[in-house]
DNA sequence: ATAACTTATGTAAACCTTTACATAGATCAC
DNA sequence: GTGATCTATGTAAAGGTTTACATAAGTTAT
């Protein structure tokens, strides 16, 4: 099955070879209805006999568009990725358009390099998981951003569209349950510093913690997102006399942390603490203990986002909405009674 | 910073500033050489000036190409996509492409909707993760394959270049790591079922165990490659009445099944089985007990494979070699002396 | 039978580049 | 001083579509 070396049919031959105009071949595909019962017929076996698809270059050059998305995102390897990206890229496919990749590794450099292929034209809208405007006095003012929608973490200041889990509730539901359990001495390990996604879980934590009868005392121990950040933070706290009985962690990377270092110590998870993520990355279930955790809908975001963007684009008119989706309580084997 | 609503300049735009036509404007960019140097200079103010880049679908039509890869793969969600996609986008940015991502999940209509995008012209090359020819018997034979490489799944057939491990050899070392700890019992738990890459890290385990100096018995449980395979395999083995003393297993998802089915049955890893994977995916050191396994060169493996790709399209001329990259033994806990 | 619509098609411009070819001026050899 | 060569630029075609506008034929109303 060797490659032939005929170039692709092209809107002329199957002009030709119908005995039409191009005018009308393109229009008897674009809006069939425009074009009579039998021509059509027509064109459709010539589009048939030469194996014509029409060449997306020509078409989004003269439509002004480009069909494709790029998806910007800090780090592919993120284990929250995937399920986000196989939702966008779902929505995407469904509606005609392609996804395009930008890893950034949170890189200004990259990131100016993924804008400067966005202002050539070769995608019309954006999603962001980084968190902030990647332009910020760069030097193609000229252009403007392309439709845009945030994801996974919300902008600083603009009022950019965004999709994703809402934290403050899902957090506070996460320290409630704690609290049922009969804790009442819980740590928050926190995200990298100044991370906006942090602060947010922290304030449901905190919210969680306020509305029992009698409000608890907060505690807060820094992390940085990564296991090894959550395993540095227990390690700090056993040098204090008192201690919790519960972890509520950031995220799964950082509980996961937390739980080996715990264990380190011979302390067994969840008899002598217990400890809740956020995420629940495709691991969680796989860990001893199965960690009990936060369940971001990561297909659900991706849908979201893209249907979102694809509106936006397909309507020409902008979108500001936040829109916070609902996380679910996945209890597993890491917490027990305090 | 709303977003201006003029229309992004043009050649046409920056050749009237700079006074010249737009031919020269074309020239002083894509070859300088050829313009005088004090034109040159008008143009790249007038360029700066109106903030100029380039349409890159009018130049894609003009060029016939895209400047676009796609990267075709049967799951995002694959622990071992991430690294792969990594090393892909990198070299392919570096060298001004573009990756689009085409998810398939095994099905035949999305891997057909995926080539009809192609067969448009949206992409100049293709990257394969799934192991076989997508088109196998479909409507658009008339524009073929666009040049393609091959990645972690070889061609069954066909001679399209590859960029992978070395299954082989590198399970031939890990069961040599076994057997040199003294196990003379090993099992092997496959992939799913004529799955080419579990046949070819089997072949690597039949040769680990034939060269040591009295022929060891080979011993296969048939697994599908995830944990809960791993699991299940484990329970049948237990059904009968002599029991091996490590496991190689197919992947590292399949090692954290036997190890949790180890363990649910009160045995210990590495003191009482022996378990080794394959992969190192990123959660292999975060288990209990971290796992020994195999690492895949991942980044390695995509950077070589869009090289390849690339250097396919910008040669226009065929490549057909399968390039296997060393896989290296990583020790950690799970495995032990007999 | 004519005017006014409607329907089906064709013609040509537009989308924005790149580049082969033509041209004009400068430089050089003799 | 003439012809040949070289350099710098411009002109226009080409790449493959879509679509506004023009036109011709057919239909309906009168």
């Amino acid at each position: 099955m060797s490659i032939p070396p005929t170039k692709p049919a092209t809107i002329e031959d199957v002009a030709k070879i119908a005995g039409v105009s191009i005018a009308t071949v393109s229009r008897a595909i674009r809006s069939p209805e425009k074009v009579a019962e039998t021509t059509r017929k027509k064109v459709t076996a010539a589009i048939a006999r030469t194996g014509y698809t029409a060449n997306a270059m020509a078409q989004n050059l003269r439509m002004q568009r480009s069909q494709m998305v790029m998806v910007m995102t800090p780090s592919i390897a993120d284990p929250n990725f995937p399920g986000i990206l196989i939702g966008l890229e779902k929505v995407a496919n469904d509606r005609g358009y392609g996804v395009l990749i930008g890893n950034t590794e949170g890189d200004p450099q990259l990131e100016a390099a993924h804008m400067r292929f966005l202002s050539t034209g070769m995608a019309d809208g954006l999603i962001l998981l980084t968190g902030h405007h990647p332009v910020a006095g760069n030097p193609t003012p000229a252009t403007g951003l392309p439709p845009t929608v945030s994801v996974t973490r919300p902008m600083e200041v603009d009022n950019v569209p965004y999709v994703g889990v809402d934290d403050v509730a899902a957090s506070k539901m996460a320290a409630e349950y704690l609290v049922s359990l009969g804790h009442r001495q819980i740590v928050f390990v926190t995200g990298p510093q100044g991370d906006l996604v942090s602060e947010l879980r922290q304030d449901g934590y905190r919210q969680g913690l306020a509305e029992y009868s009698e409000p608890l005392k907060e505690w807060t121990m820094q992390g940085d997102g990564t296991s090894e950040g959550g395993r540095a933070a227990v390690e700090r706290l056993f040098i204090k006399d008192t201690l919790p009985t519960a972890f509520f962690c950031f995220n799964d990377n950082t509980a996961i942390g937390v739980i080996s270092a715990l264990r380190l110590r011979g302390y067994n998870v969840p008899e002598d603490f217990s400890v809740i993520g956020f995420d629940d990355i495709p691991f969680a279930s796989h860990i001893t203990p199965a960690l009990t955790t936060i369940r971001q809908p990561r297909n659900r975001i991706g849908e979201r986002a893209m249907t979102r963007l694809l509106d936006q684009l397909q309507s020409r008119q902008a979108d500001t909405d936040r829109e916070l989706l609902h996380g679910d309580l996945v209890v597993r084997e890491s917490c027990g009674p305090a």
